[in-house]
DNA sequence: ATAACCATTTTTGCATTCAAATTGGATCTT
DNA sequence: AAGATCCAATTTGAATGCAAAAATGGTTAT
């Protein structure tokens, strides 16, 4: 097994919360279950720990990080940040081709906005973000995106809306396109940030913080 | 020796050149000259190439990476976009006591320009920026920029400039804090983009890239 | 009964060791 | 003599072993 898959196969499990939040890693258990010794272990544990996804305590082991209300918002702030650079970018440099392609699954996710099916929804609705990303044509900031998206994902992403909050966020999505259609990289950013703003307040709003001290759940 | 001690002497001695970019990382030299065995450098290695600062190799060691002119183009994209977004926080939360440490710094700053003084008046102007930064008040940012401008500091701060170009700079610091002093974060993050937009087509021009394949430089 | 202390066990951090892959050079072939 | 091939030496990647630190459990004293 690769440097990069371990990494890859341990950050799943933090992101699913295979691992949940808060809990320790014993690395004897972990080894054992990747069938791999403690030493490639250690290195992808304490690359996960610079990204952030896991904490380092000093001669006293790793546990998987906990986001407290204050990372959340922090997150999502320099998400927004980083989608309407994004869309400025994306606006300068998209093909009709990929316009396209975003209108195509932009239809798709209003269909399923009108059957209310969510889990679908959320799948359109994060392929359009990507999308935007992708044309910007940057890896680095698909990179950081990347990064700082798959930390607020389960926020993001399983948090219900209210209905009132659903027909925004459509028609929120109806401006992105048209934005992206007109080339308007000002305007794109701007909706943009709104929208991530709004979310923002809906997921905090949830209460979907990390931080039970209790619950010293181990990695299975 | 810690292990973050370890990661930062590595990157230091990549930032500042003492390993040059595409140079190998003999793994046994550098371990001799720490004082650590192999271990624990790799691991810092690993970190260091999730950063971007290193690349593996598989089975065939390490390199310090080398940055192309899409690489720096695209730091400095993200650059922007980060400084854009912490100008617009930065003034939501700013005090009045920091906007004056700013000020000062800033006069600092214009002195130093009347004495043609380049190596002070970097100085300063990074100051300057990196208090923008840190009065957004968002650790995730600050980490993620504290990454990116690392990569491109060199070519951001030694980069020689025109006496048109100097003053020009030295006119949009003006505009920067008096944005600062009237919290306009959309006006501030406007400024910032369009003053790094000027650095990165300087740099740029000044064929700042890292691109020799030849010059097989060994860490000495 | 509670708290404090000490021995035991477990776990971490790092050095060392071992196997596999790569590199460079010498030899052989054409 | 040029090129390909094979072998030794180096280097990487991963497992193991060992010392130090921390957690655990049980005992004793208050």
């Amino acid at each position: 097994m690769l440097h990069e898959e371990v990494v890859g196969r341990v950050r799943a499990m933090l992101l699913d919360g295979e691992i949940p939040p808060g809990a320790r890693i014993p690395e004897r258990d972990l080894c054992e279950k990747l069938q791999i010794s403690r030493t490639p272990l250690r290195e992808a544990l304490k690359v996960l720990a610079a990204e952030g996804l896991v904490q380092l305590l000093p001669n006293r082991g790793s546990r998987a990080a906990r986001l407290t209300d204050k990372d959340m918002r922090d997150l999502f702030e320099v998400c927004q940040g980083l989608e309407a650079l994004a869309g400025e970018l994306a606006c300068e440099r998209i093909t009709d081709a990929e316009v396209a392609e975003v209108a195509a699954v932009h239809a798709a996710m209003v269909r399923h906005y009108g059957d209310r099916d969510l889990l679908q929804y959320y799948r359109c609705n994060r392929t359009i973000h990507e999308a935007i990303i992708a044309a910007a044509g940057n890896p680095v900031l698909s990179g950081l995106y990347e990064s700082v998206t798959a930390r607020i994902r389960r926020a993001r992403y399983v948090t219900p809306m209210t209905p009132r909050r659903w027909a925004l966020a459509v028609q929120e999505h109806e401006a992105i396109l048209n934005a992206l259609q007109r080339r308007d990289g000002v305007g794109l950013s701007h909706i943009l940030r709104a929208h991530l703003r709004h979310k923002r307040e809906e997921v905090l709003q949830a209460g979907f913080a990390e931080t039970e001290p209790q619950n010293e759940a181990r990695a299975s």
